[in-house]
Parts: C-alpha cells; structure tokens; sequence
DNA sequence: CTGTTAGCGCGTTCAA
DNA sequence: TTGAACGCGCTAACAG
C-alpha cells in the first residue's frame, strides 16, 4: 500500500519563504537570469540545497514550452547498429541537457507514424528518425507532415523535402571499395546480396554494387544479384542460391554482417572453402568479425559517430543556429582480413581484439 | 529562420468552444469520465478529430500527477543484452501507454545516480535500473533513497531493501549446467574467467562456478579462476594466462560471450586447438554462436522476457496491484554446440540459422 | 534590484 | 447532466 506522497514535496515557493523573498526572485536566482544581488542569489541557492529543492520540469516545460527531451524512434534497438546509434545520439544530447524518449517502433510504416504521434504528444523539443518510407509514397507525405512540427533529423535514411537534415552512411562508396578489392584480388564473376530496397540504405549499396560493376566492365551474371531482408536466415538462402547457380561467382558482396554469416553458413553447407573457392567480403564491421574462420574483410564505420551527429545537426535547428536542411555522409574505410583471400597479420589480429 | 508557431495550435478550450460547450464538458467527454449525454460526448469527439485536436501532456501531467513516462537506466545500450532488455521493456509499456526515458549511463555508480535524478527530475513514474552498485557501501545508501522517491525494478542486479522488485538471470543455475556438462565430457580440470565481482552477474556466476566444483569435487587449481572485465581483450589476456599455466586446464568456463570469444583468440594464438585440446562453453547465447568454428556451446535465455518481466513487476507496482518487492529469476538452458566436444547435428545447425 | 500579477492547458472540485 | 472557478508549479511581464 503506496502513502500518496506529493510528488512535488518542496516547491519554489518553499524556497523563497525560507530566505524570505519572493517566489519570483527565488526563479531568477536559480535560473541565473536577471540582475540581483549576490547576496539573495546565494542565500536562495544555499536554501535550495537545503531543502533538496528540485524544480518540477513539467511545471517548467508548461510555461516555457520546452521539454528539453528528444525523441528517438528506432525500428530495432536490439541490433547493435541502432544501439550504437542511439548511445552516440544520447551522449551529444545529455551533454546539452537533454534526455531522450526512446521509441522502438519496429519496420512498419503505420508503427513509426504512431511512434511520431506519441512523440509529439509528448511535446518532445526535437525527433531523431531512423528508420521512414522513402518520399513520394502515401506515408511519405503524412510523414513530412509530421515532421514538419518539430525539428526533425533522420538518421540512416535520406527523406528529401522533410525534416532539417539526415546523416547518412557512404554506402555507395562502401560497397565500390568491397568490389573493387575483390576485383584486385583477380575476381570478375561477383555477386551479391543485398536488403530491401525500399530505404535508402538497400537501394544506395545495391546501386553501388552496379556502378562499380560497370565501372569495372564485370560481366553480368544471370541471378547474381539477390535482394533479400537483414537476416542471417536470409543470407543463408540467398546464398544457397548464388553458390547453386549452374556457374556460381567466385566472390560475393553483401550489404549487411547477418547476410555474409547466411551466405558464410551456405558455403560450408555445400564444402566451398572461404576464401579459397569463394570469396566473401560485406558491408558492416561487427565486433566479432577478426574472430570468424576465415576472419571476415568488411566496409567499417563509426556508428556512433552517426547518432553524434545526428544530434548535433538537430540541436543546431532547435537552438537556432542552423538555417537549411544538411545531407552529412559518414565516412567509411575498408578492413582487410581473410574472407577477400587476402594474408592476415598476426599481429593486427591481435591489436584488434585488444583494442 | 523558424518561425515562432505555437506549441499547442488547438487546446481543449477550442475544441469546446466549437461544438458549443465548456472546457471541463469537453475534457469530460475525450476521458470518458463523468456522466454525460451520448450525443454531446460523441459531437465533442467529432469536433476534436476535425480540429485535429491532441491534449497537451505536459498540461495533463502538471493537472495530474501522473506522466505515463518510464525512466530506464542502461550502462550500455550499445550491447545487445541491455538492447534486447530495452526492446523487451518498451513493447511491455508502449501496450500500457507509456514511454520509455533511456539514459545510457555507463558503469560508473556516480553517473548511474545522475541519471536517475535527470530521471526524477522528468517526473517519470517508474524507474527501471539495469545497473547499480551493491548495496552496503556509500552509493547503496542514496540509492536505496533515490529509489525510494518512485517505484522502481532493478534488473540483472539484486538490490536489497531498495526497489520494489528485481529481475535476475539464473546466473548459479546456468554456470553450474556449464560445468556439469564439462564432467559429462570428463573434464576436471576446468578453469574460470569471470567478470567484476562488484555486481551480481559476476558474483553469482562466480559463485556457481565454485559451488559447482565442490558438488563434483574438482581440484582446486592455482590460479585457474580468473577475474576479467567484460571485454574480448580482457578474455583474450585472462585465457592466456590460464593456458599458458604450468598445468593448463582442459577445459575453461567463461562467465560471457565476449570473454569466451577472447579465450577462443587465445587458444587460436597458442595453437591449441578447440574443443580436442580446450574445451570452451560460455555463459550467454550470442546470435553468431553457431557460426564460429567451433561453433560456441553456450547457457541462452531470453533476454527480452527479462526487460518484459521487469516492465510487467513495475506497472503493478506502479497500478498498486502489488503489495510487496518480489524477485523474479530467468531461467536458462543449455545449448550443445561443438566447443564442448559435443558433436553438432548438422540439421540443428541449419535450423538455428533459420530461425 | 525586487514584488505582484497573470497564465501556460488541463482536470477536478463545487454548485446549479 | 453541465458550467464556473480553481490550482498543479513555474516563469515572464509589468510595476515599483
């Protein structure tokens, strides 16, 4: 049985009867604003601390119009990638004073809509999206909508015309660099597999994956080119198709780590030795990849470095300091193991894991 | 250059004034409290949807006390275990109507209290905290009292005396299922790599490790229980420390995924292979598990059901549908991988794959 | 430099 | 069944 406590056990007003002033001066003094003597501004500060005054922020946020919360909708906060995300996103934000209202909203459009909506009735001062239907669609304007109440960021997804700004991995670039090492290492028949096209990630490294093919004048293999969704499952299946193909690649590229473990998975289920008989290299760097057999050659990135900046660029809109929407691409290099056929030093293994 | 729209377009007061009524007949008729005629409340709530009318939640909590917020403490939300205990929490309170306050605060108990008053300071109703010093020292004490100003669950982490609940991995039962499937293999000499004994997780596996020993009455070996942190480094240095002892064990428990994977490294670099010369099981059930060579025998359980469980404990504390703190243990099982020396169904691997 | 007043938008008395 | 009045706790406008 709860006793109702107030939850406000110790208001302003409390303050300032102490130190015998008005509620008033007592604000002033805390917020640091206005011109009034040392003295008061102390006493009333002593007497906060006294009486363990802590001010009410909705009390706070209802005058001001100012929650000094974010919102954060994310469609998986248990994948790494988000969760590295949102610990930069929260880590730029806390710094400011902001805290963040995470929403984990899953894939569907109709569910991040919702996920907005709880936002905003919220009054969060400013909303980080990462994950949106591409523009043009149906949701694509209702979101714009949406997002056009409050500063609104997106994180991994481009959405031209809403929002004032997203940030954004250098995919293309990505998975030129995974193709072009394969075609070093003597590679012409490559596939690949990739995710859904539907968002901007899937669409932008497949489209890299044709242009650097085209820049390398690499024949077109029939069924070579496979869309499937983020899964090792899928990957597995996927692979299992290039790699029974009745002239299968000798590389693969894929978008994503749980797509080259599927793929990794087929080939040893079918005795294709990697890397001798197949190549296999992907976009995406996880923590274990120097420890896989063959350790695995990836396109890494700094994910925090995404949701750091994404914070930055809507704290910037919120704060006034921004005047146009910004498209920022995070940079991303290219990690050579043994999954691409390359020698692996010894040496490096080691300063990986130790790192 | 934003212009200075008004957080709040449409208030109550306009959706009343629309359909001819008072505020407090309007507010009456969108909470579906009170008695009032049918077609007033319906005509109230046509006249809302048109207007696109959303209620002020900062209003409603000032009004209220009440600000359907959850704060949750996470030291690491990058991890997949506190993302999936995040992911499984926020399903359970997104159904009840409330959201999600992350603070991702790291380990340092300084930082855990800060983010619970930032927490306190939003005025959340309930507290969810996945990390916090054992009680007993100076920061159990004002964790006992921050605690003390909401309900609060405490998860992976016993909190005695503070919270109103606890949800807590069978740490004992599933290093104890490790060792004992060790002796299955006949194995006796078993080494341990744990964690940082300041918190329950690695005091209790610890503990389960120990009194599994004494059950099967292993030797003690010098110097073969170790104490790491939870990093792949650290398994790394602590696994070639122990098998590089003048009597190495033939088999290792670790009290982590990433300490196993550190430990697998080691051996790698020793030339000792797995499981013929080490056998190596973990606790914790990485998704890649299946895919490292060998692939990991592990103890899984189901980490969102933890967040979920702790969601569910704190909103019927929160309700008042529960009287007293209770703790609740998560069970866990054992999966036979390949590291143990187990041989591995190959169906069962593709099977793991898909799923 | 300080006090008084008003009101953010809502829910909840009390009175009709 | 409805309306008027009040106040949650705080900050901003205006007076002094």
């Amino acid at each position: 049985m709860r006793t109702s406590s107030p939850s406000h056990p110790v208001r302003l007003e409390d303050v300032a009867r102490r130190v015998g002033v008005s509620a008033s001066t007592a604000s002033r003094a805390l917020n640091g604003l206005g011109e009034l003597s040392d003295d008061t501004r102390a006493a009333v500060l002593r007497a906060a601390r006294e009486l363990n005054y802590r001010p009410s922020r909705v009390a706070r946020s209802l005058r001001t119009r100012v929650t000094m919360t974010i919102g954060l909708v994310v469609p998986t906060i248990s994948h790494p990638f988000y969760g590295a995300v949102t610990h930069g996103a929260q880590s730029v934000l806390d710094r400011d004073g902001y805290s963040v209202v995470l929403v984990d909203s899953g894939d569907d459009p109709a569910a991040v809509m919702r996920a907005i909506e709880v936002l905003l009735s919220h009054e969060v001062d400013g909303l980080l999206v990462c994950t949106a239907p591409l523009g043009g669609g149906a949701g694509g304007r209702s979101l714009v909508e949406l997002a056009a109440r409050r500063p609104c960021v997106f994180i991994d997804e481009v959405a031209p015309g809403a929002g004032v700004g997203d940030v954004v991995l250098d995919n293309g670039v990505g998975v030129s660099m995974l193709v072009d090492h394969l075609v070093e290492h003597g590679h012409s028949r490559i596939g690949y597999v990739g995710g859904p096209e539907d968002r901007t990630s899937g669409l932008e490294r497949r489209r890299g994956f044709f242009d650097a093919a085209a820049r390398h004048r690499l024949p077109a293999l029939d069924g070579a080119v496979r869309e499937g969704v983020w899964t090792v499952g899928s990957g597995f299946e996927q692979g299992a198709c290039l790699l029974t193909l009745p002239q299968p690649p000798t590389a693969i590229v894929t978008a994503s780590a749980e797509l080259a473990l599927g793929v990794l998975a087929a080939a040893r289920r079918l005795r294709i030795r990697v890397p001798d008989e197949l190549a296999l290299v992907c976009f995406d760097d996880p923590f274990f990849a120097p420890l896989l057999e063959p350790s695995l050659t990836c396109v890494a990135y700094d994910t925090r470095a995404i949701g750091a900046e994404g914070a930055r660029l809507l704290l910037a809109a919120i704060e006034g300091r921004s005047n146009q929407a910004s498209e920022t691409r995070v940079p991303v290099h290219l990690v050579k193991r043994r999954s691409c056929g390359c020698r692996y030093d010894p040496a490096f293994e080691v300063a990986e894991l130790l790192s």
